[in-house]
This record gives structure tokens, sequence and C-alpha cells, in this order.
DNA sequence: CAGTGTGAATATCTTCACAGCA
DNA sequence: TGCTGTGAAGATATTCACACTG
């Protein structure tokens, strides 16, 4: 990590630096070399003096007058954010979702490689989802140890993500992403995030709802 | 919508009401009749002046020195939000992302119907899952007016994402939710969710990250 | 008298505005 | 001159604290 100000930093802005590492990198892709906060704002949806100030929780990377090395800026945030490295990653439960995330490749370029794959139901135990094994959801503890597992995922109906949560915290698990629909409690020092999409699904809708009340339509 | 306060209610707040419809359905499914904000407050992993605060966005719907009655606050949030109907909506990009949610029955339970599968790839069209055949992604236009289409989910890889939009744009979608890692634009009569689960992860690197550093492990 | 509904107080996040540097 | 880095101002969101009611 560079230096970071003796500040918290906002979880927002966490959120934010990873919209610019993927932006960076589309950038980068498009031979873009250089860039402003003014441009990068424009990609990411958000105001300028936002990355700047987002930037400057870890550091100066910009010149003045000039902008952002976009290959450097993308390597510092990413510094910053403990990503110039490889996670090893378990998935619970392997329904529809977790057989997606098991093959969904964009996870693996971005340093996420799930190790360990594992379920409840015997008739998924024994299958093999694109070149990984399913295991027992019991044998989480012996398996993350051995495979060196830090983060979780949880691909489970809600009813067992508490269940789930249970074994990954057996295992010595660090870091929990939750795909089902329920809250869950691990302790303070886990730390857990949610992917909530039907929650995304109900903000549209209550958008649209309004709109219509509106008379936008 | 019940009665609405001419205020407006911020985006945070809507997507807790969901995480409270969440909750208030589990309890009602354990048989629990009566709930008090501390307790739904305790299970949503909020402070409970804020749930309250949440609600009189939207009525009054508690009885003093008891506490809420479950099935009605439930009925009454999901009425707020829009929800006390169904929702057709249309799956763009049917990779193993795509794919799972087809078939992820959740969707359908909280009223999101995914009526029509489209794709560019000549392999998939004509190809049928969970019962829904896939189309081309040039027939949304006529295809989502038939089946009464108003949100549409991308599930394209990022770099497709943005002609997704195009296609649901000109099929007169009114929202958007996108699970590509891609920043969209869209115009602002249409609302637009980002499901970014890689997100998510680079938090949890970031969290476990400055623990270690703390010597918290 | 337990627990809601809410104004007032606090904390947090975002944007502005501009000094200062390449 | 152009764009960063940042303190100060403004906007939002959260929490407190308590009057009030069933």
């Amino acid at each position: 990590m560079p230096y970071q100000k003796f500040e918290r930093i906002p979880r927002a802005t966490i959120s934010r630096l990873a919209i610019y590492v993927q932006e960076l990198e589309a950038m980068e892709q498009h031979g873009v070399k250089v860039v402003s906060s003014e441009k990068l704002a424009v990609s990411c949806g958000v105001n300028p003096s936002q990355i700047r100030k987002d930037l400057a929780y870890f550091g100066e990377f910009g010149l003045r007058g000039v902008g952002y090395h976009v290959f450097e800026l993308k390597e510092a945030i990413k510094q910053s954010l403990g990503l110039d490295r490889t996670w090893n990653v378990a998935l619970v439960g392997v329904g529809n979702l977790g057989r997606a995330l098991l093959r969904y490749n964009i996870l693996r370029k971005r340093g996420f490689v799930i190790v360990g794959a594992f379920d409840c139901d015997p008739f998924k135990i024994g299958e093999e989802v694109n070149g990984l094994e399913v295991y027992c959801s019991s044998r989480l503890q012996d398996k993350s140890r051995e495979l060196n597992v830090e983060i979780g995922i949880i691909t489970t109906p809600p009813e067992r993500a508490q269940r789930a949560v249970n074994y990954l915290l057996e295992a010595g698990i660090k870091g929990i992403v939750n795909f089902a629909p329920a809250r869950i409690t691990a302790p303070p020092n886990v730390a857990v995030e949610y992917v909530d999409f039907i929650n995304h699904l109900f903000s549209i809708a209550f958008i649209i709802t309004q709109n219509q009340a509106k008379g936008l339509y």
C-alpha cells in the first residue's frame, strides 16, 4: 500500500475506485495514455472533484496541468485496494447462480480465483463444474485451509445462507460476499458484502412507478 | 401508492425498504405477527430510528406501544414501492450469468417475470432456456412491445453492454439493471441500476488488506 | 409504559472554488 | 495555461432524544 492518510476511507470511495479501475482498463485497451479527472469523471458518471478527492486518500498520482497516466493510475489504485495479487475464493451453494459464477471468467481475470466449490446436496457432491469438484459443505474447514482460501462467496438459497456463513467462519475465512437474498451475521473482523440484485429490481420498479405517477411517459 | 410526502425519498431508503420486505417475509414464514422497529432493526442490521424514518416517508404504519403488524407492514411497503403487481422483464445476453438468471426462481417469486431472452450470437438464437426461446437482439424492439416489457436486464460481456442498452432504449424500456461490469449511458427518464459484484469483491479485498495491515489476524 | 413518529443535532458525503504547480 | 490537490461550503443521511399515543 502506498502511504494512505490517517483518515478513514469512505465505503463509497472504495466502490468508486473499483469503477475507476474498470474504466481505466477500458481506456488502456483503447490506447488512451493520459486522462484528466474531467474525462474520467464523464465515463464513470461522477463529479471530477469526487475523483480527485477519492484518489487523495491514497496519494498524489496526477501531474498538474496534464492529468493522470492511465496505466500508472490503474496500477496505483489496484495496489491501494490490495489487488496487486490474487485471492483464493471458496463458493458455497452450487445452484444456477453458483454454477454461473464458477464459469464466470471475469472473476479470475480480476484476480479472484475460485479454488473450491461446496454444497450440501448429496446429488451435487462429486460433480465437476468448470474443472472443479464439488465438495460437501462440511468439508469446508479442512479444504479451505488446504487451498488457502481467504474469501467466501455464498450462493445458497436464503434459508441456508447463515449455515454457509457458519461453515466459512469455522474455516477461518476473512471476508464474505453474500449473493443470497438474506441478511447474515458474522463477527466484526470478518468483512461482509451483499450482492442483492432483487434490491436493484425493487429500486427500478419504484422509480418507474414514481415516473409514471409524475406523468413522465 | 398510499400518500407519500412531498419530500424526495433517498435512494438509500429504497434499498433498505427492499431489505425490510425480505426480513418481514422471513418473519412471516416463522409465524411472527408483530415486530418492533428495534427487533426489525436487529435483523436488518440497521438503526431502529432509521427504520421509523424510512417508513415515515410513506405513511404511519405502526401502533404506538406495540410495534408493526408484520403482514400489513410488508404489504404497505410493497405497495409503496410499486410491487403490488408483476413486472415483465427482457434479458439481453444469454451467457452463464444470463442463463442463471433465467432459471432463478426468486425473481419470479418477487414479481419480476422474464418474458424474453435475447442474444446476438447465432449459435444461441433459437435455443431454449427454462422454457423461453432465445431471440436475436435486433428483434428486441418488436418482441418487447409484443410482450409488454418494461424492464431490461443486461448480462452481456462489458464491451457489448452499451449496444444492449441501445436496443432496449429503442424498445421503449423504462428501467435497466446492468450486470455487465461496464458503465452505460441512458436518457434521464430511463432508470439504471448497476449490479457490480466485482466491486464487492474489490471492497472485501481492500478491507481484508487493511485489517491485515492493522495486525487483526 | 412500551414503542412510534419526528424535530433537532450530528455525522458523513459531495461539490465548489481556487491556490499552486508542471 | 490547464489541471491537480484541497480547505471550506453545501447537501444528504443517520442518529439522538423525547413528546405523544394506543
